[in-house]
DNA sequence: GTTTGTGTTGAA
DNA sequence: TCAACACAAACG
């Protein structure tokens, strides 16, 4: 996951403000944490710790102060929900994604990777890129579709049924806008013998001002019970995600996108999808579950 | 010997 | 629900 610049920058200020505070007056007694559900350990780590029905859940010891307020970040927003008080709450805001990735999993599962401190490994690993490509023109052009590579189409999008009729719909969810759903229809092409997406590619395009050169990038997290996303269709549930970047600029600092905010100062702007995919017709699911 | 994390308490 | 504190269990 990308380190908000909030995050970072909160960092740096306990950091600082850690033990070359002006005066320090000579507090021998171990600080106590200014973040929420850190606790100090007596050989100057710390420790976080959650509270459910009346019993304290331990979280692990973390060097970093910052890093056990992230633990306690992970576990209030697998024990609690979105709506429970965060140390960063801008690094997990737009974090629909990681929502998922935390629904599927027991909370002791969750507890467990932040006293091993594997999470934010798993995380990553879940969330990984399994295909990527670097738009053309044309996939950013008035043709209304994008070009799935084939190897990675084949290796990583749901099987494709040459003899089914129902076209194939995708649904993600907009890890950044708010759980907005978008839908693509995927089909092969057989004149060009290409995987494509099509139907509300250009739409997607449109709104986030898609650019030739920018990247998208496609994961799939790890199938889980889920009972998410999924519009009631037919068809194994596989949970995908599309991710954006902006390609960077030199010079001007704008590509004169309108709408939806591109980063300032030009580093990647990353708009990353969660989806269910969902076959429209029987005979598709059927294929996805072989 | 060191570190973890539980037992426990009192405050919010 | 929460953190402070003490200290025994767990670890290497």
């Amino acid at each position: 996951m990308s380190t908000s610049t909030q995050e970072a920058a909160e960092q740096q200020d306990w950091m600082n403000g850690g033990d070359e505070g002006a005066a320090a007056v000579a507090s021998p007694r171990a600080p106590s944490s200014r973040y929420k559900g850190v606790v100090p350990q007596p050989n100057g780590r710390w420790g976080a710790q959650i509270y459910e029905r009346h019993a304290r859940v331990w979280l692990g010891t973390f060097a970093d102060e910052a890093a056990a307020a992230r633990a306690y970040d992970v576990a209030a927003l697998r024990f609690r929900g979105r709506g429970g008080a965060v140390n960063f709450p801008a690094a997990h805001a737009a974090a629909a994604a990681e929502m998922a990735f935390l629904a599927a999993l027991p909370k002791s599962e969750v507890v467990d990777m932040l006293r091993k401190h594997t999470y934010d490994d798993e995380l990553r690993q879940a969330l990984a890129a399994a295909a990527a490509k670097d738009v053309t023109p044309s996939d950013v052009g008035r043709l209304n579709r994008l070009v799935v590579p084939k190897l990675q189409a084949e290796k990583h999008f749901p099987p494709l049924d040459e003899t089914a009729a129902a076209p194939v719909l995708l649904a993600f969810e907009d890890d950044a806008g708010g759980g907005k759903v978008w839908r693509f229809r995927y089909s092969y092409w057989s004149s060009s013998q290409s995987y494509v997406l099509t139907r509300g590619w250009s739409r997607f395009v449109r709104e986030k001002g898609l650019n030739a050169g920018d990247t998208v990038a496609f994961s799939q997290a790890a199938a889980a019970a889920a009972s998410g996303i999924d519009a009631g269709e037919v068809g194994v549930k596989r949970r995908m995600f599309i991710e954006c970047r902006k390609r960077k600029r030199k010079g001007s600092s704008h590509s004169g996108v309108p709408g939806d905010g591109c980063c300032p100062g030009g580093g990647a702007r990353v708009v990353r999808l969660f989806g269910a995919n969902i076959a429209a017709a029987a005979a598709i699911g059927a294929s996805c579950v072989r």
